[in-house]
DNA sequence: CTATTTTATACGGATAAGCGTATAAAATGA
DNA sequence: TCATTTTATACGCTTATCCGTATAAAATAG
């Protein structure tokens, strides 16, 4: 499922799904992708104050990837996703 | 149409893209965000080094949003789009 | 309730992102 | 071709991201 960010919040929120979805800490993920924990934390708990490469590593290390598209766009499938 | 991106370097494309089709240079994309043109270039040319709120500034500024999603993931309706 | 794990926060230090300013290089246009 | 616009790069400076280390707070498990 697609999920939708504008701000750092909303991308701190996804990662932390992810992350419990994937059943590791932030510890573990942070020693995955080369991280200490406080950064994992800052980052799921929605710093703007972040660099890319961060972000962009731990979205790598979760499986994620990023997409770009015109906001507001939603599709008929993704709407059916929220009930 | 959404496009992926997995590192900075593709992210700075489809923004460059992004940028053109508004008819805007980097200048006046930096002025509207308030950055310098040399921040512009720098995320245009894929950066890593390069701030979270940067990225998020300049996508907003040209009506674009940040989707993510399962990497490798490509739907039937995005499949058709390559051709 | 208590022990353990997980998450949030702190401090000082190193590196670097973005700034103003400036210029070189490249692209566009007339 | 020549002028103009656009883009890439440079230097010194300020600020802040991330580091290691450490601990407090919160959540989970037993």
């Amino acid at each position: 499922m697609k999920q939708a960010a504008r701000n750092a919040t909303q991308i701190g929120a996804i990662i932390r799904r992810a992350r419990r979805k994937a059943g590791i800490s932030q510890t573990e993920l942070g020693i995955r992708v080369g991280l200490r924990q406080a950064t994992i934390s800052r980052l799921e708990r929605g710093e703007p104050a972040m660099r890319l490469q961060t972000l962009l590593d731990v979205l790598s290390a979760l499986g994620l990837e990023i997409l770009i598209d015109r906001r507001g766009r939603r599709s008929a499938r993704d709407l059916e996703q929220l009930f």
